[in-house]
DNA sequence: TCTGGGGTCCTAGGACCC
DNA sequence: TCTGGGGTCCTAGGACCC
């Protein structure tokens, strides 16, 4: 069976995405994209990194990733936009709804990624080429920005294809264009070959995605474990996975921050814990789920992170008892030092129309769920912050913590 | 690095059992 | 205990993605 995948992605995303929303708004009549500049997150909080970048932006050096301190020396007269989360989900669904004009299978495979299957469509839409700069077109007609299209057989190629030259621009990577497209890339530019995974490549003599290809799968499984024989299969094009019709269910549900003081003492601690386990709970209530595994991620002040996990006796969406797991973890696992970042996840996740209550704690249950539900039910009508813990008052913390996207995506998987 | 936040998947090592 | 080996389950950490 021969398949046409196309990969789109949206090019620099979030600031594509400001750019165009400032010129329709006419904030500015200056677009982002045609200057240096950044989407970047608070310093003063401490979330001072690089979200996305112009093309000016990126002539000087700067990635998505680094500070924005180190951007700014890079270029000082960078502009820099602080996130719109909000602007980001309704311009990504405006796209995934274009696409579903077209396609009955779409898999949005991040906020500006979607997988789309051709295969069959020609007889009616023409060449996937023809279609691709339709589609492409479309988008940034209607919508003000610009995409890549990466066209192949399988999900992987399509998407290296979309990664070739940007912005606004088709790119095909058939198999029989292997040799000539990827392999003289370098190898961390293939996919699932990361920073560690690169260096250690480089040192085994492995420097281009073509070398990697005609490398002995048993010396990169000897050093990299099944990782190396994925990363062999990708240097070569194969990739099994296809176009999936819908999200597969989330495994966990987490939120995490960075708290913009180092934290010394562990009530302080607990509470920020409290305001991402609502955060977290929230979440898992609206997904119907219920979970087994409670989990807690500690970063210090000198960047050493620490995790801690437990399993419950139940599996449970309770706010107060997964708040009480995440104390008894963190009890358990603080060393004391000075705390910059903070995390709590569940997982192990079940529907809830399977619940099983033990007898004893029915009654419990019944009590904390009808709280649970009628806080929800408030915050959704009235905003998160209508009704928050009394232990927040005064406290100068913020009472619920971690984003909370509109919508699940499905989520990133490493086969493609 | 003046270094975010949301995920998934894999593995080494320890506990426990036979 | 001057002792084996194998299987399974759990945990913490680290790799990768956007």
């Amino acid at each position: 069976m021969q398949y046409t995948i196309f990969h789109i992605d949206v090019n620099s995303a979030y600031l594509s995405w400001e750019a165009t929303y400032r010129l329709q708004q006419q904030v500015s009549c200056v677009d982002l994209r045609t200057i240096p500049s950044i989407i970047g997150g608070d310093e003063s909080k401490r979330h001072g990194i690089v979200l996305a970048k112009s093309i000016p932006a990126k002539k000087y050096g700067i990635k998505t990733g680094e500070s924005l301190f180190s951007a700014r020396q890079k270029c000082p007269s960078l502009v820099i936009v602080p996130p719109n989360y909000k602007l980001f989900m309704k311009c990504s669904d405006a796209m995934v709804s274009i696409f579903k004009e077209y396609f009955p299978l779409v898999e949005r495979y991040s906020v500006d990624e979607c997988f789309l299957d051709y295969t069959n469509m020609s007889h009616h839409f023409g060449s996937p080429i023809q279609f691709a700069h339709y589609l492409k077109n479309k988008i940034q007609k209607e919508l003000g920005f610009t995409v890549n299209i990466g066209i192949s057989s399988n999900k992987l190629l399509a998407k290296m294809a979309s990664d070739f030259e940007k912005p606004n621009k088709i790119h095909t990577l058939f198999p029989d264009e292997i040799q000539e497209k990827m392999w003289s890339l370098p190898v961390r530019d293939l996919f699932m070959v990361g920073r560690a995974t690169n260096n250690k490549l480089m040192k085994l003599g492995i420097y281009t995605i073509g070398q990697l290809a005609n490398s002995d799968p048993d010396l990169l499984y000897a050093h990299f474990k099944s990782h190396g024989y994925l990363i062999h299969a990708y240097a070569n094009g194969t990739a099994t996975a296809i176009v999936k019709p819908c999200s597969p269910e989330a495994k966990g549900i987490g939120n995490s921050t960075t708290i913009s003081f180092d934290v010394t003492d562990s009530r302080t601690a607990k509470l920020i814990l409290l305001s991402l386990t609502e955060t977290v709970c929230m979440r898992l209530r609206d997904s119907n789920m219920i979970a087994k595994m409670v989990s807690i991620s500690i970063k210090s002040h000198d960047f050493v992170s620490l995790s801690h996990q437990m399993n419950l006796t139940e599996s449970t969406d309770i706010t107060s008892n997964i708040y009480k797991a995440a104390c008894t973890l963190f009890d358990e696992a603080w060393n004391k030092e000075p705390i910059r970042h903070l995390g709590v996840r569940v997982s192990s996740l079940t529907s809830k129309s399977y619940t099983q209550l033990s007898l004893f704690d029915f009654d419990n249950y019944e009590k904390h769920t009808a709280l649970d539900e009628s806080i929800d039910k408030i915050r959704l009508r009235y905003g998160n912050t209508s009704i928050i813990r009394a232990s927040f008052l005064y406290s100068g913390l913020r009472p619920l913590n971690g984003g909370m996207p509109e919508e699940n995506y499905p989520l990133m998987s490493s086969l493609l």
